[in-house]
DNA sequence: AGAAGTATGTTGAATTTTCAACACAATGAG
DNA sequence: CTCATTGTGTTGAAAATTCAACATACTTCT
């Protein structure tokens, strides 16, 4: 556990909770560690939605696939980020979406039952992490508005144009890189690879972006 | 203020706190209660985030224009439902979205400030009030979830019939009213209005359905 | 080095969406 | 009641997406 303290202490979940009681608090909360390989699933769809969940090392990914097979990327989540908190919280019986390790990844996961419903011990931190998790949520509604804003877009040239620009704002450069490979960001954008693929040769061509592989430059 | 405490009491901000102590919370939130006509503006886009909104009588539509200047229709909020809280919970300087009156409407706006940083008076709810935010989060989270999995969908005629299954599910009855013209749900959906009122139509044909204005059958 | 498998780009045909324009019904104001 | 406005359905042409199939790189494994 204390090998990952570093991590956690950046964790949104346990902004304003020094050191020591962190360490307490995890124990208290039955906190345990688990690895995954990459592309192994970490929580199935329709499973009951009870665990929090934190990466530690490595990335993962929220997908769901549609009746139809399509796959669509909902978010990722890399090191000191959370994961299924919104459904654990919600206390949804079934979740709606599956998580998948990106990478070899090392995730911790927490009862949310036993964070939301104040334990036998009382330990007494629970108001401040029910604190942390509601602006953790707020702050996942913005992302996902962003992620609205993208595939709310019309034609896959104005979705891919939009996700780029928003990147590079991120990053603060030009020049980034991007976490998804061609078949990952269409299911991001919700579009079809190969028009996908076609309409980053034509912007290519068009003088607008250098492109390799997962390196973009917007010129 | 009185008047409307029966729909106060059904608001998910104010779960579990009882009518003596709500109206004393309001005075000490400073919550002041405006009235918008039908297709006003109650929260512009790029204004600072800093209300959370209760919807008193009538309704509201979370909305964005993009650059071209197609609209999407993010949520809509009726009696007793909160909206705008997930911005200003987050503390953003600009929220993304604007908010209009779906009809003559009135709605409490509170200053989320208040309610997250205990005030002067201890006035002793704040833990209560951030843990229904908190709550109503994640299921904002959920419903949020449940719109990208329509909009998702790469066809006219897979979202609308996902909205509608949606809907009676909803409802409990393949009968039901939906809140939308046909303008409303095509920017709800993310799609052309032409193209999905002819949608409507072959499904009509194909005795899938039978709809008349905003009310639908599925058969 | 060679083989197998994966990722990416390309192409053309079929499908679908968007866009603009118009007809008609329903609504509301004067 | 009439006029103007708004909402809805229809159509055809243009544009874009999807789909399947294939060529070519790039990886990984032995």
């Amino acid at each position: 556990m204390k090998k990952y303290l570093k991590i956690l202490q950046q964790c949104p979940l346990f902004s304003q909770i020094d050191t020591e009681n962190l360490l307490r608090m995890l124990t208290c909360l039955g906190a345990r560690i688990e690895m995954f390989d990459k592309k192994y699933t970490i929580i199935a769809e329709g499973n009951p939605a009870k665990y929090i969940g934190i990466v530690l090392t490595g990335s993962v990914q929220v997908m769901r696939i549609d009746y139809y097979g399509n796959r669509s990327i909902l978010a990722e989540a890399e090191a000191g980020e959370l994961f299924g908190e919104d459904f654990a919280c919600a206390e949804v019986s079934a979740i709606p979406v599956t998580i998948i390790a990106n990478e070899p990844s090392t995730v911790m996961l927490i009862d949310c039952s036993h964070v939301l419903h104040t334990c036998t011990n009382n330990c007494g931190f629970h108001q401040q992490l029910i604190f942390n998790l509601m602006k953790d949520l707020a702050s996942k509604t913005i992302a996902f508005h962003q992620k609205a804003e993208i595939t709310a877009k019309r034609t896959t040239r104005e979705k891919l144009m939009s996700y780029l620009l928003f990147q590079a704002k991120k990053t603060g450069s030009h020049s980034f890189d991007i976490p998804f490979d061609r078949q990952e960001l269409a299911d991001y954008l919700e579009v079809d690879r190969s028009g996908l693929s076609a309409e980053i040769s034509k912007l290519r061509r068009e003088g607008i972006l250098k492109s390799e592989k997962n390196h973009f430059v917007l010129l």
